[in-house]
DNA sequence: ATGAAAGCGCTAACAA
DNA sequence: TTGTTAGCGCTTTCAT
């Protein structure tokens, strides 16, 4: 009984007593079949439990219904997110997702030209934190979607938080808390996210009439690490603050254990606000208040941009912000009354 | 000088003066070509261009080149893990990786069937905390393998981590600082994994004669959450325990702080192991001692076993157990001397 | 060493 | 409404 290979539509055809081509109808849905003979057809197909070959199709109709997507990284919880929204949503509209990392800009190009110079996929998203020369070629024609980075250029199609405002609420929590020195703890400075959320602190430091001072601005790599320095380089060069406003949580996790060991009390002292809502983040003491930001309605939406790139090419290039959330926890308080708590110059 | 479409075999032969075979020829490396014949094909290929197309070669050998890949969710940091060093693996070895998440078994077969039926995937790796009736069911004779879980059953190839010897070396550590009741946080019972793991427990007890105590065990599901309760749950039922092995680290973040609550120090008054190592274990408070799994190296051999499978049919069917790594930091310590510090009945 | 012919499984264009 | 004929771009016989 078992057959070694799957059934052809030819295999069907023979059995159904039609030919290849009303088989080819019915299982792409057309109206025009006479209702027995389709219902001969599919019963043939249920008898054999023949499915369409995908490559086969792809052949002939020159379409894979494949998306691809590249990151920096898979394991990075806002790039995962973002790849599994949009793998969903995908899915949802039948496409596939083909998922690659390409940690650098040569794996990113070898990368694209393995998936579009043999045509396997006919869209790309690219989960980027910026934007560079590199990013922004157009390859081989190929419809793309940026999630993640806002190349601040015409003809391109994006989804991204709204960093700047996004900044903007960070701080003006802060502000509202009554701090007026806040140190900020910045993503490296040639990533877009970084600049955005920077002007959104400069923002709102103008807004409340509060004096900028660039010694407040501390570049970090986003890593926790980098995060826990930034605080000792602010502490050495005896800059004063009362709150720090982290980009991204794992740099506020550092800062905070910098500042522990310092012996500054959080939020009690100086208040630290991050970025991202990470998995974990109230479970570290204290809690973190931080901005959330929707990712998997990001790779959602990239998602949906895509296919309606791919579907309509002469459409409109669209770009999304998506708002940021406040989500406040413990790790920031109102302002010590009482002057001497606040970290300054000894 | 824009061509809309990409330049096809023929237009290369037809450039170089040859038939389309021969350039099938090149562009495969047979050996029977001349060797000036072969320059001029290349010189009329990065001429024009020329990209073989996938989808032509898919159907023409009946070879997709593309693996699934198939996780509950793809941002859980040891999945986007394994899933990261499965894709670097498969590319270097000339194949793509689709990757999808079937949060339950009615997803999980849908996918199967859209991925298998269609002939879009040569093969499958199945990322799975547990192998029920489900999982284990072949699918399609679809060469496959599974992480993360032993179904413990012949023909089937699988890569997981030693949990039973990585269970007995967590429980180890603790007895080795003298804790001589030790309390379980384990995963969901109908899981392998915590099964696994919860026997090395038991064979650490029994080789060092300690008493096994049903009630120092309680079950979780591997959020912080149930950590946290399984922690009170303890406290509420006045068993007495001097250390904690949860068997994974967020249950033992969620343990600490229940612990915190409580006003028991860690690790003064109780020791707590984790497993997992996730990332920025060694930013909570107290930085985590934990089991680390090396789950990048698990998605890579993963794809190998896979790769293997797929081009040789007829190979023996192989399990890879990786061994766990016993990270110490601290969250775990010596017993206190003093009795009186050890949780105990009020 | 090279070319011609056939076909992978399907869809698209045209006929009937 | 249905069937026939051509391909999609490539690889794989089999000749030459």
């Amino acid at each position: 009984m078992a057959t070694r290979s799957r059934p052809t539509i030819r295999e069907v055809a023979a059995l159904a007593g039609v030919s290849h081509q009303t088989v080819s109808r019915v299982i792409n849905g057309s109206e025009r079949v006479n209702a027995d003979t389709r219902e001969r057809v599919e019963i043939a197909i249920t008898e054999l439990g023949y499915q369409p070959n995908a490559i086969a199709r792809s052949m002939a109709r020159g379409r894979t219904y494949t998306l691809a997507c590249i990151a920096p990284n898979l394991t990075d919880f806002t790039y995962a997110s973002i790849i599994e929204g949009a793998e969903i949503e995908s899915r949802s509209q039948g496409y596939f997702l083909l998922t690659a990392s390409a940690p650098d800009e040569k794996n990113f190009n070898t990368l694209i030209e393995q998936l579009f110079g043999s045509r396997r996929a006919e869209g790309l998203l690219v989960i980027t934190p910026y934007i560079d020369h590199q990013h922004t070629q157009p390859h081989h024609d190929v419809p793309t979607v940026y999630v993640g980075a806002d190349p601040h250029q015409e003809h391109t199609s994006l989804v991204t938080l709204d960093n700047t405002a996004a900044g903007l609420l960070a701080t003006q929590h802060l502000i509202e808390l009554g701090h007026l020195r806040i140190a900020h703890i910045i993503g490296p400075r040639i990533e877009d996210s970084a600049q955005d959320r920077l002007e959104g602190y400069r923002t709102a430091l103008d807004i409340a009439g509060l004096c900028p001072d660039l010694r407040l601005i501390v570049e970090g790599d986003w890593s926790a690490t980098s995060g826990y320095r930034a605080v000792n380089r602010l502490y050495d060069q005896k800059v004063s603050f009362s709150a720090i406003f982290a980009q991204n949580d794992r740099m506020a996790i550092g800062a905070i254990r910098a500042l522990r060991e310092l012996g500054i009390k959080v939020p009690d002292a100086v208040s630290v606000i991050g970025f991202d809502d990470m998995p974990l983040a109230s479970y570290f003491d204290p809690p973190l208040t931080t901005i959330k930001q929707d990712t998997l309605l990001m790779g959602s939406e990239a998602a949906q941009l895509l296919i309606r790139l791919i579907e309509h090419p002469e459409g409109e290039k669209t770009s999304i912000y998506l708002p940021g959330e406040l989500v406040i926890r413990h790790s920031t308080a109102t302002i010590p009354s009482i002057g001497d708590k606040e970290v300054s110059a000894k």
